[in-house]
DNA sequence: TTTTTAATTGGTACGCGTGCTATATTAATG
DNA sequence: CATTAATATAGCACGCGTACCAATTAAAAA
């Protein structure tokens, strides 16, 4: 008695594409109607299944509103990878770079909330979602730039993950305290950058 | 006719005291059960009027959750306040500052999705709410410290809030992007403070 | 007092995320 | 075929934020 009798567990490959159908159809509704649009029940009907199906596949909204990144992120990595086409210069490019980045959160508060302030108040411990290498890529641009500016420092790791989350946390205290009166976002980002790579080599 | 007839426009102090008792209720449910528990039907049970009164003081909920800010605010400045008695030397108090304010939001994700993370999607233009100074102040501490460490600089402004939005970026990446393999918040936030201060006087 | 105007109320309503349950439906084994 | 286990469904339910509206109440002017 190899195996028992009964219908047998969904395949790993059922899975995958029953959950990419489900992304395909949220970021279709997103690009159609905005973020607002998108919700469990809307989703369900656009795909063609019960909404509570939907949750034997996701542990809730959060888990499907994570296929979005993707879309958003690539979307601001083509707006950083077309001001860069016109620098050569290494420092002038990591600060085009962190600029363009920090602007462009500014600038689309909605993608912003959707990437950085998904609010999973109860969130499950564990998330079958990985980041996966396409994803990534989008912040790995910032570990190339200032690799070539920073060659041989040591941290690196530490230095650019400062450097991203500052930046992130700049557009988010600009997105959210809007009260406070926050020094200009440009100059914040060229003050972190400078810290990070080191004044000697930055002169704006 | 210098009037018109009438009932007369509530006072502005009718309307800051009918404020500041909704903000007291929602206090009170905050601290006793959660903000989960802080809903428009909740709180005007409590307050003892009609939920649809509280948006004739209150553009939403986000407008009520403000004022809950000041709390949580004082909550972690009491933290740093606690570890800064015991040091003296000014980079330290520095860094003890730093990495306290760090830790705080790492370790209560709830308040800081409260303070940082309030989604209000269709954010209306302007709110009546103002951070005042108490809240401000919360802030100033780094000011202070900072001054203190960074006497002359120029742009001290700009260092300041960046290292605000800074620290708040490595809460926020921790908080939320949990599957990219950030560098350790200390390191982090060491390494922001490096940058901001100069690595000459920071030596850990 | 009556009139006029502002403020508040209650009720109803929409769509939301999500949970629970009872009932199919499906695809394998025996 | 029948049995069995995995899956999907419909339906109901809760509480949520928020909007609309008709009715009411409160406070001033006339």
């Amino acid at each position: 008695m190899a195996k028992t009798a009964g219908r047998p567990r969904r395949s790993e490959s059922d899975i995958v594409e029953f959950r990419s159908t489900i992304a395909k159809h949220a970021l279709a509704i997103y690009r159609a109607e905005g973020f607002g649009a998108v919700s469990m029940r809307r989703l369900a009907k656009d795909v063609g299944c019960a909404p509570m199906t939907i949750y034997a596949h996701f542990e809730g909204k959060q888990d499907i509103l994570r296929y979005l990144w993707a879309d958003v992120l690539a979307d601001m990595s083509d707006e950083i990878q077309e001001k860069l086409k016109l620098i050569v210069a290494p420092v002038e490019r990591l600060r085009t770079a962190a600029q363009t980045f920090v602007s462009y959160w500014v600038d689309h508060p909605d993608h912003f909330r959707l990437v950085f302030m998904s609010n999973d108040v109860t969130r499950s411990d564990v998330s079958t979602f990985v980041m996966d290498e396409e994803t990534l890529a989008h912040f790995r641009v910032f570990s190339d730039l200032v690799q070539v500016v920073l060659q041989d420092s040591s941290n690196q790791k530490a230095s650019i993950d400062t450097l991203i989350s500052g930046m992130i946390g700049i557009a988010l205290c600009l997105n959210t305290i809007r009260d406070y009166p926050w020094a200009d976002a440009t100059m914040m980002t060229d003050r972190l950058l400078t810290s990070i790579i080191g004044p000697a080599k930055f002169f704006p």
